[in-house]
DNA sequence: CTGAAAAAGAAAAATTTTTGCATTATTGTC
DNA sequence: GACAATAATGCAAAAATTTTTCTTTTTCAG
């Protein structure tokens, strides 16, 4: 039940804000737009405020209940975070995100970073390419 | 001479693009968004339209002439394209910007790529934290 | 249930970036 | 060097995106 979620969070469980969650847990597409999901929202009949969404985005960025990225070419998106850190590997042509980790990857950022002194609070990879996959890039043919 | 650099790429060397691209070569601060620029260049007497720098600033990262980077918090900047990639460390407190690169990274970069099926065009990695140098993060003490 | 406090919604505002168009500048040729 | 063709600039207006204000509505503890 997503009310106990916000709750612990110190969020009322009002009704825009566990539609957004609902939908972020639920919805195929694991990253969305703030548009996106105020899209979503109006064509599952709820009547919401893109204002309200972009509020309750924000607020649950600050609660740590999701993550927002800013992909290539500026696009902000934001998706559920499920407490286990990873990168992204996107395609350019059909959108495509996949997600991974790697241990070495991580490693090396820490001591980049201790060698430079710095305290690192957070970290981002984006890798952009094109996925091969006919099937799961479905533009890839026709841009290869 | 920056108007031959811009031969090179099939610009003409018109003053805007000259002066945009003097500032970028010539500027402390290597990471600079489009307001900075156009600041920097009324501040230089230079008589601009900030609607030219974004034109020329676009035709820069077409041209590979400049990167264009978003940051946390989705702040645009842009970097000259001096050929070598690298990452980023950013200071989240004082904005303090370092460049890195790390061959063990690049590599595992390529074979979670592979092994995904993509085909890398590009990629990126920020660190964000906090620089505990007092010298060069003036306001470590009073955010620590 | 009820009331205080918080949140939603709508519209306006603030930001950032793009576009249309008249004017000005650049460049290859004479 | 000057000239005309072509491209680029600057301004203002328009988009596009995100945030804020303010009034009304909803939530939730007692």
């Amino acid at each position: 039940m997503e009310s106990h979620e916000l709750k612990k969070v110190g969020l009322k469980a009002t009704l825009p804000r566990v539609r957004v969650l609902e939908l972020l847990e639920r919805s195929e597409q694991r990253h969305m737009s703030a548009e996106d999901v105020y899209k979503a929202l109006l064509d599952s009949g709820d009547d919401v405020g893109l204002a309200t969404v972009y509020r309750v985005l924000t607020q649950f960025e600050t609660a740590g209940l999701v993550i927002r990225h800013h992909f290539e070419g500026g696009l902000s998106v934001f998706e559920l975070n499920e407490g286990k850190h990873h990168d992204h590997i996107v395609c350019v042509i059909c959108g495509h995100i996949e997600e991974f980790t790697d241990e070495v990857i991580e490693q090396r950022q820490e001591s980049i970073a201790d060698k430079k002194g710095f305290n690192i609070k957070d970290h981002c990879l984006y890798i952009y390419g094109s996925c091969q996959d006919p099937e799961t890039c479905p533009h890839y043919q026709s841009n290869r």
